[in-house]
DNA sequence: CTGAAAGCGCTTACAG
DNA sequence: CTGAAAGCGCTTACAG
């Protein structure tokens, strides 16, 4: 049909409007869908478009002014397997929603974080949404930018809170639902592992705790036990061993184990199995996040389960209705999802 | 000094040159360092730009004919250790040679690799990296749009050969080298877990394998026990647990055992633990990916290290090669990376 | 149903 | 040192 079969490369409609003897005008109406084309020509421009391979370009589209259609997402750091779940999550609910998702990973450097919020709006993305909050330092440059600009916008699971709108767990009705499920099964002596103000979102949870230990009538001081090394670099299964051998070294032993997240969860119950106790027999563990390798250890780790997919959900509805609304900012809007309790073999009756 | 000290949004360089009283094309030659310009006006354009939360548009300057400084960046999957630590890597080392990453993960699914591509091409990426290779259903669609967009690509670790430029992990080095390991240390009968054809990089294993036990003067049929469930549907732990229970029922015991991954190896060994075998006095064990978890266990696993880092950066060099010398493709260019056998704690003399 | 103008935000030449 | 033209690839609104 055409002159040459294989010619260079077709880059703009122009070149394939001449390509197929149409104007330019016309590809974009195929493009667009539009329905005044005859079905005839619009094959025949479809046809060249697949065997030249020919794919419009997003910045020319875009700079005319339809939207990009791409979400900027930033997230503090990558590696931890709950992470990963996020991000994966995150980008199928977006792409659910018909965005694409563009991602970076600032490792918590501020200096990046400012570095990246800048090229998402290089990039005129459509929304923006920032996992785990920001840095400080440059907090008050990154929210002028992004009411200068007027970008929909939503911090997911912030540590600090944020005047943005903002989607997280409800961390406090985990611990609290975690604590009553351990309180109704008897018992009334807890340590925690690894629950510290100066992990992310430790304060919360610690805060959480001691209101809901007392509301219970008991003693933070003397019934509540708390394990944990302010100058942990990890909260991994290593640090979980290290904080169950001091579990070992109590005179006198809580029956409950409350651990900052499964991985703590599962370094605990491993060694205190090395060290031939019983779980849940002669003490109590649960964890937090409901990763996939709690099911499967033995026992199985009783936890608390994010609802990941819930969350990001909700946070990409926030950015949506926010784009509907032509009203990006509203300001200090909390959603704050339920977790759920997945209670396992690993908490049970405490010893009698 | 502005006539307005909060206009509404500056988002053109046209709007910016109005609000200080320049030309838009002063403004650009302040975006590009152009030495022209007085350091006063220069001086005076950056800070209203600070000020104004200016940020200028990638898609107007990408158009206009320089590049847009982004890598199209797609993955098979997320959430196993081993890829979240690649695609950290990867980033980094995008960042660090002056590009940004735009990440897809496509769950394997041939239909959204098609997609991704498509959409990576019409952003006008400079470069492709496709990690884990791409499906077979639309793999010559996508080659196709490779060739035709003339984008430098670089494929990493694929699990199909393709006829791409190629940075791969040599795995048939590591099987080698972790068979030396054990052989060296008195060794002659072996227990592979896991290891099947059917998994992502598995034949080249199993061939090696193979092949590194004949050059040893050992049979395959004798020396060597292949322990597998074709129906597994995850490479974890449980999977471990599972196989390490096929391996206790043998009469006659291998007294080393090669696990597909490390959390394989871990599954195995917590297992062989708790049914009383000593690591490893009873039997040795070694992974391959060498996890941050699999140092931190007891006994410390030994492990292949895949060198991600210079993977990623050997992937990075090609892409930039491929642009310096205008020539994109160099098609069947495969560069292989040596793993290296980190020897710890779980591999020692077979028992006397 | 299809053509030609105008313009999105930028940069690369060319003038002054 | 700074201004004005031309044009990157596209779409919207206006003609025919």
């Amino acid at each position: 049909m055409s002159r040459q079969s294989h010619p260079k490369s077709i880059v703009s409609t122009s070149a394939l409007a001449r390509h197929l003897g149409l104007s330019r005008w016309t590809i974009s109406r195929v493009l667009n869908g539009h329905p005044e084309v005859k079905p005839e020509t619009s094959r025949r421009v479809r046809e060249a478009m697949d065997e030249l391979g020919f794919v419009p370009s997003l910045l020319g589209r875009a700079l005319r002014g339809s939207s990009t259609g791409m979400i900027g997402v930033c997230f503090q750091a990558i590696g931890l397997p709950i992470i990963s779940r996020k991000i994966a999550t995150l980008q199928r609910v977006l792409r659910e929603a018909g965005f694409r998702a563009l991602q970076e990973v600032t490792d918590g450097n501020p200096d990046l974080e400012l570095t990246v919020v800048k090229h998402f709006l290089a990039m005129r993305v459509d929304g923006l949404v920032l996992v785990g909050g920001i840095g400080e330092l440059h907090s008050s440059r990154i929210l002028g930018l992004i009411e200068q600009h007027r970008v929909p916008v939503v911090m997911i699971d912030p540590m600090e809170p944020f005047d943005l709108p903002t989607v997280e767990l409800d961390r406090e009705e985990g611990i609290r639902v975690v604590f009553r499920h351990l309180f109704d099964l008897g018992h009334r002596r807890f340590a925690t592992l690894g629950i510290h103000p100066s992990v992310p979102w430790g304060k919360v949870r610690c805060d959480a705790l001691r209101r809901v230990v007392e509301e219970s009538g008991l003693s933070v001081a003397d019934d509540l036990v708390d394990l944990n090394d302010p100058a942990a670099a990890e909260l991994n299964f290593a640090y979980g061993k290290q904080l169950a051998a001091r579990y070992l070294e109590l005179t006198r032993r809580p029956t409950a184990i409350l651990a900052i997240n499964d991985q703590v969860a599962i370094g605990a119950m491993l060694h205190l199995q090395e060290a031939g106790s019983s779980i849940p027999g002669d003490v109590s563990i649960v964890g937090f996040d409901n990763l996939d390798v709690s099911s499967h250890i033995r026992p199985t780790l009783t936890s608390i389960d994010q609802h990941i997919e819930e969350i990001m959900e909700s946070g990409v509805s926030t950015l949506v209705a926010q784009r509907e609304r032509a009203e990006p900012l509203r300001r200090a809007e909390v959603v704050r999802i339920a977790p759920q309790l997945i209670s396992r073999e690993s908490s049970g009756p405490p010893p009698v």
